[in-house]
DNA sequence: CATATTTTGTTTGTGTACAAATAGACTGTG
DNA sequence: CACAGTCTATTTGTACACAAACAAAATATG
């Protein structure tokens, strides 16, 4: 195998995403203790949207049906949403978060916004919009 | 809360990584369903340095004492790699590809390069170059 | 040399993440 | 209306990911 066509771990998008991500969740957990980035997200739709089937919130938080429910019944054992069968599509499990979800989602937003802006804070503002443009367009 | 202020989930860097990192697990898959993203850093990285130590593998991917542990497991249960006790260091096990181990990874090694180039194919080459570099940056 | 500290590995518990199988409820079309 | 196909949710199984607690071995330091 030629040196240039060598595998290097190293350069490999997927592992250096992977390594950001971790970075990132340790930020999150270091300024957000009480809650996962993943709950966090799923609550600040939820609180976004007012209410949702759990399909629903799990299609625009980008969770399959699996990790929702999981994230849905943690969120619901601590009382910060509320889940009901909808009278009219018997399917479909209908969350609203509580208000001391809202309280909650209140209370982090802020502190939410700066775990990206500590995880950005490497890069200057036009880098940090580069980044998030590249990124997106690699979804 | 000023419009300005609110927070938008889509656009946090943590959201839009986990997205594009959900893509690329998703392409890694597709192209190379013998084994996951994690097992196949482990076992380059092992077939990079010939042998290493259970910790030391996992540093250098990335990977707690426990995670690496599973991963580990894994690669040894299908005979990918071989562990022993070092008997200068008794704490430490070593461990090193085994024949079958290299094979897999030889086999694999352009698949795994293709992952990345599909992973970034929306973006030109020096798009590609610079999200790398930004990346890197916030790691 | 003795012991405090560090290093390595294991175990347990919790939380994503996804595939595949299942069940019940809805919808569309003949 | 019937029923085929679709949608929603659940369950099970596997695989990362990390914290915390533990044990054994090595190293450092007094």
């Amino acid at each position: 195998m030629d040196k240039n066509d060598a595998y290097i771990l190293e350069r490999q998008v997927g592992f250096v995403m992977r390594r950001a991500v971790q970075r990132h969740i340790a930020i999150f957990s270091a300024l957000i203790p009480e809650m996962t980035p993943t709950q966090f997200a799923a609550l600040a739709k939820l609180c976004e949207l007012g209410q949702a089937s759990q399909n629903e919130l799990g299609r625009l938080t980008s969770m399959d049906v699996a990790t929702i429910k999981g994230v849905v019944d943690r969120l619901r054992a601590r009382e910060l949403i509320t889940s009901a069968p909808l009278e009219s599509d018997k399917r479909r499990l209908m969350l609203a978060p509580t208000r001391k979800g809202r309280a909650m989602y209140r209370k982090y937003a802020a502190q939410a916004a700066e775990v990206s802006r500590q995880t950005l804070a490497p890069l200057d503002k036009g880098e940090q919009r580069q980044l998030m443009q590249l990124l997106e367009r690699i979804i």
